[in-house]
DNA sequence: CCTGAAAAATTATTCGC
DNA sequence: GCGAATAATTTTTCAGG
């Protein structure tokens, strides 16, 4: 089940505007409303669309400040970082993690309040997580893109 | 215009299922329509919802191979981060940009099919980018933590 | 600022082609 | 995959507390 042209162009439409309806969906696409109906129930079962989601601003509820993280550990054995991974998961402002090939091990993203609210979450949260050897701590002055869509 | 518990509640509902109906949110968040529509319009309008998306699953579509790249700036004059900026957000490829305080000036994330196609992405797009002194690229082995919901 | 119900509009579904 | 008819939901409106 390979997606055609329509198909992206409806993962391109619901990307931008996933409260659309079949009938302006299927306008916008120029198909009818049952093909589209079916198609995107198809992708939304074989989990190409994984869910659908409001985008909230983090700059207007007072979370735009952003700081990367790396995190090393202690051992890299398959248990000590499914352990961590496990951990990690568990932190609400953890807003991405993701294992690094390389230098360090893992590359955070962590989004608070601002640099005080920050350095409790690195203090209490991060710095207690399992088999933790050091982090260092890049702070972002800008937002010069926050979350672009998948180019489909 | 703060936001109560119950505006709270709406966030976090919306964020989960962006296509719930104001019936549904309703009875989730314990109040009648009409209220809780009139809170939804007031965050639309706000921008507090910036946007309603689908969120697509980047490995079902081919596109899990992720790469950081730290890019250092020739000169970080007013101007040159300015067409930095601009022209960093032609490419479809970077998903996130942030300005960084530190040893190098940005962090981008780039999505791609696989390494060969993050090569060509980095010689043809990022190297290209106006003013760049150079770049070093981090590989992610594996996602823990992609794209999670902002804690509200 | 909220409730609850009626009315209006829109949407999704079904089905023959 | 189309298009029309049907059925189901949803949104909107409004009187009242």
């Amino acid at each position: 089940m390979p997606l055609d042209k329509i198909d992206l162009s409806i993962l391109r439409e619901v990307q931008q505007n996933a409260r659309i309806s079949m009938t302006e969906l299927a306008r916008r696409v120029g198909l009818s409303k049952t093909p589209v109906t079916q198609r995107v129930q198809a992708m939304e079962k074989s989990g190409v669309i994984a869910a659908y989601r409001a985008v909230l601003s983090p700059r207007k509820l007072g979370l735009s400040h952003v700081t990367y993280m790396e995190v090393r550990l202690l051992d890299t054995t398959e248990a000590a970082l499914r352990r961590f991974n496990d951990a990690v998961r568990q932190i609400a402002e953890v807003e991405e993690c993701y294992m690094i090939a390389g230098n360090f091990d893992y590359l955070l993203k962590v989004r608070s309040r601002d640099i005080t609210h920050f350095r409790t979450i690195m203090g209490d949260q991060i710095s207690a997580l399992p088999g933790v050897a050091s982090t260092s701590s890049f702070v972002a002055m800008e937002a010069v893109i926050e979350n672009a869509e998948i180019e489909v």
